[in-house]
DNA sequence: TCTGCGCTTTGACCTACATCAAACTGAAAG
DNA sequence: CTTTCAGTTTGATGTAGGTCAAAGCGCAGA
């Protein structure tokens, strides 16, 4: 009846993050079982739409591997980017018909998925998953809500600073890189999906990357590699307090 | 046994919505017995702060009456508002051990509180709370992503119709007086209030809401009573797609 | 090797909104 | 009735970032 605490022990049982995540000791051990016959994997290529606004959405789902985009769209053809999901994020509301946003796949995408209907029922009798959704989804409402600040206050180049910020402290996280400071990543976006995701259009994110290109802040080989010699210096640049507001 | 399903009967059962909210037929009448132990109120005047920003926070709420906001403030000043708490609406992370954002009352407001400590214990015995908790949850994170759209996308004129639909709407779905189209309603929000929340500043909401009144489609008495004509027209200024997104 | 095609950069110009400043309004206090 | 003061409106001017346009830069395919 007892299986190991995954979440905290955190060994390789399975490539899917919500097994790691929303699974732990205190579950019994034929809910893991269950878990395991209603989920499935899905393959994107970088590009690919997973799911329209509107469209029928009958499964929820975690990122494995890759990089999605939440988006919504005005009519006139303005886009504002919403979400960004990183591997074990979680995408699908409980109780939803219809997606909210585009989903896309910005990077190859592979998705583990859950068809709605089981896992609802299994969420009404599996209270640490909803307690685990909960707590995965305030997270995201913080995140959500940092973004408001970034978009209604923050000059374009604390919104790139912020966003170079963002994504080079998770790579720094994922690969232990961060060796005096220096720090250095791909970016996994482009241009035009930057600036969908800081309110801004894509020449005056072009035009603040090379500012902090010319100013010593980043380096860059080719587009895309990015260095950043003085992660304090970006943070520096962000607007953000210099406490980086850790939070419990 | 059996208590009374005050989901969905929504009769009076209290002043605490998350009486009605939280608890339903299917827990335990103790469980609403002890909800009932660890409750307690507390009244803040307009404009009187809750709480500030990194204090320590050792209860959850929710809005019993009144308005409160949530905002962050950057080092150098700029403020931005990232909530609109609403009657029934919650605040506080359970989990958590300090404020993440200063709450303060904008109207004369009443709150129920749960000291943290007991609330957290009662809701992993009652897993209908925190499925409920859940919903809120995912409620407000879209309304932070409809909020960043907006932040990100918007026109200051669209912002401001934005604005007034919301607050519109929701006094009309109090008032059932959505008779034919016209609305009316008092504004609980400065001009300053409006701004911080839309990401403009003061001067520009006057202005815009100068052009909104010039332009015939919302009309004012004093400064903070609007009369809204005609709701559609004022939905056409938003921005937003016609069939206002209705997803369940 | 050349060609086409995303993606990016850079420049010149424009405008929506910010900033600064002054006057107005109305309610509360004396 | 006058004063005061917070909140608001309106005007004049400045500017960050948007828009439009033209090159530049790999890279895949022929």
């Amino acid at each position: 009846m007892n299986t190991p605490d995954v979440l905290n022990v955190g060994h390789d049982c399975g490539a899917c993050p919500i097994r790691h995540r929303a699974v732990c000791a205190r579950c019994e051990a034929d809910e893991l079982q269950k878990l395991e016959q209603i989920k499935y994997y899905r393959s994107y290529q970088a590009g690919q739409t997973v799911i329209w606004s509107g469209d029928k959405m009958d499964f929820v789902a975690s990122v494995v591997t890759g990089i999605a985009t939440l988006t919504q769209t005005m009519e006139d053809g303005r886009r504002q980017m919403v979400g960004l999901l990183l591997p074990s994020d979680f995408v699908g509301r409980p109780g939803r018909q219809a997606a909210a946003y585009d989903v896309t796949a910005t990077t190859d995408l592979v998705m583990c998925c859950f068809r709605k209907k089981p896992f609802e029922e299994m969420m009404s009798k599996t209270p640490h998953i909803a307690q685990r959704l909960l707590e995965m989804t305030l997270d995201e409402l913080d995140a959500a809500r940092e973004w408001m600040l970034l978009l209604g206050r923050k000059t374009a180049r604390e919104k790139i600073a912020s966003l170079l910020a963002i994504i080079a402290r998770r790579d720094a996280h994922l690969n232990l890189k961060a060796a005096q400071g220096s720090i250095v990543f791909d970016l996994p976006l482009t241009r035009e999906e930057m600036a969908d995701y800081l309110g801004l259009t894509l020449e005056t994110v072009s035009r603040q990357v090379s500012a902090l290109k010319r100013d010593g802040v980043i380096a860059l080989e080719g587009k895309r590699h990015i260095v950043v010699p003085d992660f304090d210096r970006l943070l520096e640049e962000t607007g953000d307090d210099s406490d980086g507001g850790m939070l419990v």
